[in-house]
DNA sequence: CTCGTTAATGAACAAGTTGTCCATTAACGA
DNA sequence: TCGTTAATGGACAACTTGTTCATTAACGAG
């Protein structure tokens, strides 16, 4: 049985292609960045891409699947029975993105992260909002809405931090997002 | 002298592309959106797109701009000194955006937001960081790191409220804003 | 190392899109 | 009323997209 993904020269055409659409998206934004771009830069023939990927929407979420299943380990994030509400640790996600920061400061850059909501964004305030409910039996506000806040916080904070001089390191990140975000929602939950 | 913005004639083709483009911002993402698709809801010539706009990016940012500009009241913002935090009133914000709901709703369902954040929120980013640097003289974080979060909070909150029963008021949308965002704030602004 | 399998290639393709040009027509408003 | 100005529509070259196919070359199981 011949295992057609760890054929090296699926790999590496595959990996040709990611990382032309990074160094792309750091020159434009996403929605200028043609097919015929990223096979130029890949030096991959036309052909190759589409058996590949569907088309170049197909190749960002791709890239960016794979760095949210490299995420699982954050699935720990469910919280032990009467945990206070302070034990919240993002660290884990916050060093992930520091590791991955050439892609992501790519596509904040470069736009495309229209894409990347509906599959990102919409995971982790799931998981947030499941930690939520976990804690808060009455809570004043919809979960969903604070959910919300919350990750939208978070993205606000790596947006600033992965274009400021990024001199912070994930745990302070973590210290300064439950700083400026916890006490709003510690309130709203009625603990 | 002829004004050539108040001609009927010009008036008439402006709003019938802008309507195209909501309408069809409804139907699918803003990036599969033609300019084929938008003369032809339009019932508009090509030519007359290009002499009413640059392209189709220019289309949306202008239509927006104009309701950025429609907010321009909000420019009252500045609080007095020694004013507390409570003060902050964005209720005005919250109504426009409820008067022209059908737009923002467009918005987040078709996308196109990378275009807008570029103009819209870092406007607003700006008056809010504005507003906070007038309370605090001893920031325990970079006001622009504040602000950004603040930010970020209003917009996935006014997503929330959009997509939800829409039954709440921009006064109450003002009030839950303040619940959930100030006390974080008051703590790092060392009120 | 051998050899059957499988990926990459590149060229060609139709269909669609983009932005521009221009002569003609018709609506506007001073 | 009449000169000005916007809209029209057709035509245009340049480019993009996604597909197909015969050919070449890299791979890896045995």
């Amino acid at each position: 049985m011949r295992n057609t993904k760890n054929d090296r020269r699926s790999q590496r055409t595959r990996d040709l292609l990611r990382s032309a659409l990074i160094e792309l998206m750091l020159e434009k934004r996403y929605s200028e960045i043609t097919v015929q771009d990223l096979i130029d830069r890949a030096n991959v023939g036309r052909s190759t891409f589409y058996s590949h990927f569907l088309d170049k929407d197909d190749l960002l979420i791709g890239g960016f699947n794979t760095m949210i299943d490299a995420l699982s380990p954050f699935n720990k994030l469910q919280p032990a029975a009467g945990e206070p509400l302070e034990q919240l640790d993002l660290t884990p996600l916050f060093s992930h993105m520091q590791e991955h920061a050439q892609l992501y400061r790519a596509l904040l850059h470069g736009g495309g992260l229209d894409l990347i909501f509906s599959s990102g964004q919409s995971q982790l305030q799931r998981q947030i909002e499941a930690y939520l409910a976990a804690l808060a039996p009455q809570p004043a506000l919809a979960l969903a809405l604070i959910a919300s806040m919350m990750t939208g916080a978070i993205f606000n904070l790596v947006t600033w931090w992965l274009n400021s001089a990024n001199s912070y390191t994930p745990a302070q990140i973590n210290t300064i997002y439950k700083q400026l975000v916890l006490p709003g929602v510690r309130g709203s939950l009625q603990l």
